[in-house]
DNA sequence: ACCCCGGGCTAATGCGTATTAGTAGCGGAG
DNA sequence: CTCCGCTACTAATACGCATTAGCCCGGGGT
């Protein structure tokens, strides 16, 4: 059965892709022209036009393909760029989060004739290591492993985070400019008239949630925008959006004369869901009682509902940036595309003057 | 001469991780015993429990990672699956349908140690030949070219098509059950009173296409369901159904009393597309007046709307069939599973019993 | 005393490509 | 006719690891 099988395999052709030595052998030239020729040759040597159509042809006819590995192992250029993601591939969280930027990755690439290979994090330890096998790589997720990006950027493997990432020195990375985005929103609440609000976040330390609190502060400032009366500040930070963002306190706050409410973007989009069943609840109505505001896009699954007002990350080129910034370390030359992407406000239907005005 | 440059090499850092040479050396050993140390010993070699520990503290030491391009080169496998999209990627026509596949198969390749290469079918010419880096690939879209993928075939490379594709002997494909899952749509309209149906679809002779409505007239002899009297037949095929199916067709059938209106499910989607419109414009409602039902998902662009009757391509199952039937064919064992991956009924909003019933 | 055996290790080689150091052949300058 | 230099190639080697085919040594059997 097997020895059936393996035979049909031999019979049918050579086993595997064919190599340069093939391709030489049919060509009639050593394994040297083939590669010379294959590979553009920069060292300049002589060769013949005649003997470089040959070996294309026969290349052409054999369908030779180089080894990856072969190539990265020879300390050259495979024309492959990493994508390394480190969440866990799962499919409902990932699909309005991932998916993007891969489009606008794909999209670069493609454009730059490299080709990509996708590392998926499920497997622990060294399995960051992988991705040597590719000439550079991009990382995304918030939760990137420090120790293993150190070792790869310490040996000078060139890679770049999608995401801020200034902890890491020496890493490249691309972001989206979330500080002026979520200002824009607050400037166009406090245009609305609104003179207090509030912003809801969730217990995540992340540059992105961060950036978006500090162009919050500024656009308060800024604007003259007040929190709630009181010593709590206008940030709120539920580790359990759905727990601590409730109707009564939405009602509570509402009181004391908060009429704009924003929420940030976050995988799971609890603070944004928590914040419009908490304003439902409390039998108040947007845009009409009060503003919501979402400081990105909303979960896949509320595509249904009125767009929240806020502003919409340039995923795509955010991708694409990255991999301009990539194939710039990658040439050593380039001084790469600037690292912040802006945003686009979006004016959505939740948001608008307050009540009496 | 020699000496020099492999001075400039250690000068440079480009290569600056320990290789097992450098272990063996620390501990005293063999390269070779290094090897066997740390990958494993597959072949049971004897080795004392001690050296085994001194070369593991050596290469702790070192901070030592293999090196992934040389592994795979010495393995003549790279532990890499392509995925080859003939449709180039566009966004927004993408987003609902070549992900949900990705997704599957990143799941089932990561589960099974593989990672993925993108290949899209934008690039020119013999860009098809560009898989066979990869251990083995995936093709998915309607479009395939047949020659190209004949050759690859044709030298045992492993590949398998996400989709029906019988002509092409000798290539493994994966196929959603559309035979079964249309008939189970019309069964379920003729349960519900139904008496006569149509079926619009589009000029597409798709295996996708043409196994639906082998279905649906499979279902209609099985149910004893009629199309409208006359010579014309149960199913209308629309080159244009924008043009096609206009508010007096359905108007048409209605008088003629066709009360159940099926579309196939395309790309574009056009035929649900004009359905759905031509049904509004005769005035009649769904599923009060008619019942409508959609052979597959409905267009990302009306995920608003009430769910449609019809079926769900289980998209990601499908992806990881895929895979488990290419992984099959690499380790030239397993039978692979079966090729046809049955879809899920969804019930909907737009079918009910019949008026006067 | 000799051989064999098996435990413990290593030298040698292969994987496929890129690069470096040549080598043949030939025409022209000296 | 020698030597040079040029063209058009090729042989050899490196890359880092896995694997195969040994090698050496000590002890037990005969």
């Amino acid at each position: 059965m097997t020895e059936n099988r393996s035979q049909q395999r031999v019979a049918k052709g050579r086993r595997g892709r064919p190599r340069q030595a093939e391709v030489a052998r049919l060509a009639g030239v050593s394994q040297t022209t083939v590669s010379l020729v294959l590979g553009g040759n920069k060292q300049g040597i002589a060769l013949h036009a005649e003997t470089r159509e040959r070996v294309l042809e026969a290349a052409r006819e054999l369908g030779y393909v180089p080894d990856p590995a072969a190539r990265r192992l020879a300390a050259a250029r495979n024309n492959l760029l990493g994508v390394f993601s480190f969440t866990a591939t799962f499919p409902t969280a990932v699909e309005h989060s991932y998916y993007p930027f891969l489009v606008g990755v794909e999209q670069e690439a493609a454009a730059r004739g490299f080709d990509l290979v996708l590392f998926t994090g499920s497997s622990p330890g060294g399995a960051l290591e992988r991705v040597r096998l590719a000439d550079g790589c991009l990382f995304l997720g918030r939760h990137a492993p420090a120790a293993g990006l150190r070792r790869l950027v310490d040996d000078g493997y060139p890679a770049v985070h999608i995401g801020r990432r200034d902890e890491l020195a020496g890493l490249a990375w691309v972001g989206a400019d979330y500080v002026d985005a979520s200002a824009e929103v607050v400037r166009r609440l406090a245009a609305f008239g609104h003179r207090r609000a509030v912003l809801v976040r969730e217990d995540d330390d992340a540059p992105a949630s961060t950036d978006r609190e500090r162009g919050f502060h500024e656009a308060l400032a800024e604007t003259g925008l007040a929190g709630p009366p009181g010593a709590a500040g206008p940030v709120v930070r539920a580790a359990d959006p759905a727990a601590g963002i409730t109707a009564e306190w939405v009602r509570g706050r509402w009181e004391e004369g908060v009429t704009a409410f924003v929420a940030e973007e976050t995988d799971t989009g609890a603070a944004w869901r928590a914040l419009l069943g908490a304003v439902e609840g409390a039998g108040l109505s947007a845009p009409g009682d009060v503003s919501l505001a979402l400081l990105g896009s909303p979960p896949a699954d509320l595509a249904g509902r009125p767009a929240p007002t806020g502003f919409d990350i340039p995923r795509a080129e955010l991708g694409a940036a990255a991999v301009r910034t990539l194939t710039g370390l990658l040439a050593e030359d380039g001084p790469g595309s600037p690292p912040l992407v802006a945003c686009a406000f979006r004016a959505g239907h939740t948001a608008g003057p307050p009540p009496g005005t």
